[in-house]
RNA sequence: GGCCCCAUCGUCUAGCGGUUAGGACAUCGGCCUCUCACGCCGGUAACGCGGGUUCGAUUCCCGCUGGGGUCACCA
């Protein structure tokens, strides 16, 4: 039994709850996603649940487009949630806009112990008072002077707008021990009288992650570093509240390229620009495990491969920076190999990239597909690329190349096609070594031959071994194709 | 600036006191070859600096430097 199985104070094992809690301000970004990955594939070791939970208290960020985004990403990526939107739960509602009563409820109560207090000061105070202290002095850092931290119920002004500020303990330090860093401690004396409701009603983020993460049952909060320093505010409302926080568990940050925050402006970074790039749920899934967390060597993992090696112990400790090109051959990988990709897949992934180029599914039979993926799948780094390899198996006739013609299917070459087009009309048995052996058979050199008859075949120079593309093209096809490519080198 | 975190090839990382410091991507050679790829072989390339502890530090401790995070009525 580890650790992070064990809940509640009966020391019963549980199952782990994880969760993930994205703020709808945007599509899914490949650093979310890397922290949804962590916490599906610990719920899905440990047998635990993995819950979506959406964090829309900001008003003016939050949209109903971006939620939308952000589950078509998960969805796509294979993560797919217990409980949360869309599947219910027994501890919803998953967005936080619908929980505002209960915050409300747990804010009056920390008031009535003394843990936290109404405070009036308007924003324009506020801003006031900051704007004298930097006249003062630029490089202060302003603070909150608690105005109304030692005044009670006889003070407020009702009816007048307030938030709710926590009344943070000027002794002592919060103190947890974190599954990746250790343990980490921070003064009290830092943290200043932080906001826990604003003046309309909604919760702040510090305080709704408390309370949703306790209702919720969350056992474990797997996280970016970025929250770090949240986690000692966090950690002083527990115990406000009388709560046992969940264990926590950071993750170092995925940088830019340049060692910046991963923005927009860094090329793509949303999930889904990377469906359409061509690469496939396991190809980033996998670039995403292996930054931040390694298993020994290994740089390859099928799914399962990955639920069984995960552990939080094995993630590091320090940021990263985004690379492409790891990413880039990481997805190829998984394209490459029919142990990660099953050409049932493969052709499944495919199929839109192939309609994209104007092939529809009538022009594409199952089983020409099936047997050409073999024939590709080292040579193409994406379903783009995929897609533009395999063109030519469907594409009737097929694009000749303008190079390719002008070098391959010239007068000169009429003759030598003509004779090729005799020759595989007599072939007793089609397969790729009997295509080949043929040849030798006819007194024709492959050498010779090769590049006429790919250029007759696919209208390109580079192909896959041209007697293997003859195999799939079968025989009806390939007579056909050096027909007309006799046709078109006589001119 | 306060508080917190981090530090091995260009990049992602292995290493958990004694290793020729390993792997992967990238890069540079070569091999294979009907083209293009894949694959294979090989090369270049790292422990930030200074103190300790120790018979011995990449590894443990301290300082420095460097990088990052966070200090809102954002999350």
């Amino acid at each position: 039994m580890t650790r992070a199985a064990t809940h509640g104070n009966a020391g019963c094992p549980m199952p782990p709850r994880l969760r993930f809690a994205p703020s709808p301000s945007g599509y899914l970004h490949i650093g979310g996603a890397r922290t949804a990955l962590f916490n599906w594939l610990w719920a899905k070791k440990q047998g635990g649940r993995f819950v979506l939970r959406i964090e829309d208290t900001d008003q003016d960020r939050s949209s109903l487009e971006s939620v939308r985004a952000i589950l078509e990403s998960l969805r796509w990526l294979g993560l797919d949630w217990d409980e949360g939107p869309e599947v219910g739960g027994d501890c919803g509602p998953y967005f936080q806009s619908e929980r505002r009563g209960r915050y409300r409820q747990l804010a009056d109560e920390l008031v009535e112990a003394g843990k936290a207090y109404r405070c009036y000061a308007t924003k324009e105070e506020l801003d006031a008072a900051r704007a004298a202290l930097k006249a003062q002095d630029p490089k202060a850092q302003f603070v909150y002077p608690g105005w109304w931290r030692d005044k009670g119920p006889a003070d407020w002004l009702e009816g007048r707008p307030f938030v709710y500020r926590f009344r943070t303990p000027a002794e002592g330090s919060a103190r947890f021990e974190d599954e990746v860093f250790g343990v980490v401690e921070t003064p009290n004396s830092a943290q200043q009288d932080f906001v826990l409701m604003r003046s309309d009603g909604f919760p702040l983020y510090n305080f709704s992650c408390v309370a949703d993460d306790h209702d919720m049952r969350i056992s474990l909060v797997g996280r970016g570093r970025d929250h770090l320093g949240n986690t000692a505010q966090q950690v002083l409302l527990y115990e406000a509240l009388g709560w046992e926080p969940p264990r926590f568990a950071h993750l170092p940050m995925m940088l830019s390229p340049k060692g910046e925050k991963l923005s927009k402006r860094h090329a793509a970074v949303g999930v889904m620009d990377y469906a359409a790039r061509g690469m496939t749920p396991m190809g980033v899934l996998n670039y995403l495990a292996r930054f931040g967390w390694s298993h020994g060597d290994q740089e390859i993992f099928s799914r399962g491969e990955l639920i069984e090696a995960f552990d939080w112990k094995s993630c590091g400790r320090s940021d990263g920076k985004f690379d492409e090109k790891k990413f880039s051959d990481v997805a190829f990988e998984h394209l490459k190999e029919p142990r990660l990709t099953s050409d049932e897949d493969y052709a499944a992934w495919v199929r839109p990239f192939l309609a994209e180029n104007g092939l529809t599914d009538e022009q594409v039979p199952e089983g020409t597909l099936r047997a050409a993926l073999p024939t590709i799948r080292e040579r193409a780094r994406t379903l783009v690329e995929a897609a533009v390899a395999l063109d030519y198996y469907f594409r009737e006739p097929p694009v000749v190349e303008e190079k390719a013609r002008s070098k391959f299917l010239t007068p000169a070459h009429a003759p030598l096609l003509a004779q090729l087009r005799q020759v595989y009309e007599g072939a007793p048995r089609w397969t790729a070594e009997a295509l080949e052996a043929r040849l030798a058979e006819q007194g024709l050199e492959v050498k010779l031959a090769a590049q006429p008859l790919r250029v007759a075949l696919t209208g390109r120079t580079a192909t896959p071994p041209i007697f293997d593309v003859m195999a799939v093209l079968g025989r009806e096809r390939t007579l056909a194709r050096l027909g007309r490519g006799a046709e078109l080198a006589a001119g």
